[in-house]
DNA sequence: TCCTTTCATTTAAGCGGTTAAATTTTCAGT
DNA sequence: ACTGAAAATTTAACCGCTTAAATGAAAGGA
């Protein structure tokens, strides 16, 4: 079989002609003596490369990789004969060849601490979506919330395998970005931050966390809550501290201070805040609202309140951050400060694309809009006879 | 600057000793006159390549890639030089060119309809890690539900980019694969899916997806419902026909028949299952159990229920398919028909990641094990009031 | 001392594309 | 028919790494 293929590939070039030349023999290009020393052969299995099709075509690999990147500059006739030989072989451009050639390979990764957390892939689908448009395929790196996970994808992807990386709240500090990276000037992006390192050095995009702590407080304090139980998620990347800071500017501003007791530090999860919630009930049975820093945790809180047989709003308030899509579905509907999930995703994945395209970009900080209050029906006003008790 | 170290490598040439040469120089390896057409210059900002470390080492690139592949195949006393040259340059490996040259990117791919759906995430974090376990990198392809785009991305990755390629419910035929893969036999792997249309030509993972509306139907049947609303999930790889059919198995046993007024069919989503539970209690006001094809589904039908302060499972009981992790956080916990995603995960990316390393594998046909339910706090039995009522 | 092994390293040919520069062809103009 | 510029195509180097085969050095044996 493979012989019949290489016996036929030679005839080809002798006769001076393609299977698919259509005009007058005029040209004798391909017909050099050049082209005998390769004789591809044809096997099954195996996809058809460059040169097997520019052979069939009766022309140079230059010409077929020109017809396919750069149309107008090979002539209309020629054009249709590789064209004909391309579908004849199924040719499909090797990537990965195509990426060593150019230096770049399309492909950009994000690094996440966690995928099951419907924030991630609510993010992972607008950027996709992005990254697909500029024609770009990405890579979903989930590090499993193990920071070591994210290094290790980060030391071998970037600048080897993706052309930039996009790194959320994955417990990688700014300091280590910079030592990964190495000597290259890989593009990465960190996005989503609560804090800033080195500004100047990595291009982040952020989210004023604080102000949505803030606006979180200001909230339920305006709904005349004051035993209010506070809900703090842990990734791998440390506790969302910004937001908590907001929630205490919130108290500060009227006047309050927040007790540690009662907060409960626990992993970003349902159940964190299943348990968190049950913890502080115990501390304080009377608390009339719970202010939950994602809405994963304002989940969990809900069900341990559903649970316990209290009602949300009726006996207790919550209210949560992101405004991921379960906060609109879950029942009672979830009140939240909405991150602009949309904005955030395109921003980063804009500015590292932006990044890879324009290679002196400098490091930029990049700031998303401010976040805002949605209210829905896990807050109202603190009943009258929570309010009377408030000595207790 | 890069005259400085154009000649710093010249110097080390002539010298005919490397920066790190710690032993007596009795090989004259790295001296030959060959080495002098290729210069390398460092530019900051670029990776060191293979060959800039070897002439470092004073030695070939054959030697450097041995010790980073092959150890043992390089004396002790070159690979400390080498590692040493690695170190000072932080030399990391272009994963693409490595790639190419060796035929395999080891990176697969997976392509997903949805990935907001908690199934697909839930699936892609046991998929890649294993994948990661077994040295490969995932790359994730959402298909925003469009069975064209989950082309495109076959078209373009298999076998290009990609070593293989896991499919998942996507639309995309079993035929339109085989044409997509083209001529070369880049694996890929059907995963999760309801109807095997070709089962000797691509290898399928298959669930028993019957089963599952079987034992659901089964559940409500004994629970001693008789009135139950069915919501079918339509994906873009049409609806969940199997489950149904199962469903269809267990009212037969009980020698009846379902009624197409009590089925609605609607998007694979939970405002879809809310919209369906609407249109069914319109039609009967008076049903006392409803099935869902996925848990996504039930949930949403959940919060309809709620919504009209229907109590479930008080009234209304509710049965999913799947148990995604949502359904034991959401309240009341959802009664499902659980169908062990870590093993559908694991089977299906073993299976394709087992296809591309032993290239001659057949294609297979693997089946997961049977699903089970797992019974939680939406169902119950019907209410003695409703029995009375049947005649309605 | 010479011949044979064995071990260590180098040589050089890919992998499948891209692209600047060189070459050949076409074609308008005289 | 001839000339030169423009157009079309080819040439050949390169991207960074892997690997089978070739080469050289060291060691063992007669």
């Amino acid at each position: 079989m493979q012989e019949a293929f290489s016996s036929f590939f030679w005839t080809l070039t002798k006769r001076r002609k393609s299977a698919f030349q259509v005009e007058k023999p005029s040209k004798n290009y391909g017909l050099r003596s050049h082209s005998s020393p390769a004789q591809p052969t044809f096997s099954k299995n195996k996809m058809a490369t460059l040169s097997e099709v520019a052979q069939i075509a009766g022309v140079t690999t230059a010409t077929v990789s020109n017809v396919l990147r750069n149309p107008g500059k090979v002539k209309p006739s020629t054009t249709k004969r590789v064209q004909a030989a391309i579908a004849a072989t199924g040719y499909r451009p090797n990537l990965m060849a195509r990426a060593l050639s150019e230096g770049k390979s399309s492909m950009v990764a994000i690094v996440l601490p966690n995928i099951i957390n419907p924030y991630y892939p609510e993010f992972v689908r607008i950027a996709e979506r992005v990254a697909r448009q500029r024609q770009y395929f990405l890579m979903v790196c989930n590090t499993d919330e193990q920071a070591e996970i994210g290094c290790a994808y980060i030391r071998q992807i970037a600048g080897t395998l993706a052309d930039g990386v996009l790194v959320l709240h994955t417990g990688i500090s700014a300091t280590e970005i910079l030592e990964l990276r190495g000597g290259r000037r890989s593009p990465i992006v960190l996005a989503s931050e609560e804090t800033i390192e080195f500004p100047d050095t990595i291009p982040h995009v952020i989210v004023n966390f604080r102000m949505a702590g803030q606006i979180a407080g200001q909230h339920l304090l305006e709904l005349g809550h004051r035993r209010i139980g506070v809900i703090v998620g842990q990734g791998c990347d440390g506790m969302q501290h910004l937001r908590l800071e907001g929630f205490k500017d919130a108290l500060a501003e009227a006047g309050m201070a927040l007790d540690e007791k009662d907060v409960r530090y626990v992993l970003d999860s349902v159940s964190g805040g299943h348990e968190a919630t049950l913890s502080l009930l115990n501390t304080d049975p009377g608390l009339t609202a719970i202010f939950a820093t994602n809405d994963l945790l304002a989940f969990g809180a809900t069900q341990a309140l559903v649970d316990k047989g209290i009602s949300v709003p009726g006996d207790v308030s919550i209210v949560g951050i992101t405004n991921i899509q379960l906060a609109q579905e879950m029942r009672p509907a979830l009140t939240t400060v909405a991150l602009n999930i949309e904005e955030v995703a395109k921003s980063s994945i804009n500015l590292l694309l932006d990044m890879i395209e324009n290679s002196e970009h400098q490091p930029t900080l990049v700031r998303v809009s401010d976040p805002q209050l949605i209210i829905r029906a896990s807050t109202g006003h603190v009943r009258k006879s929570v309010l009377l008790d408030k000595s207790v």
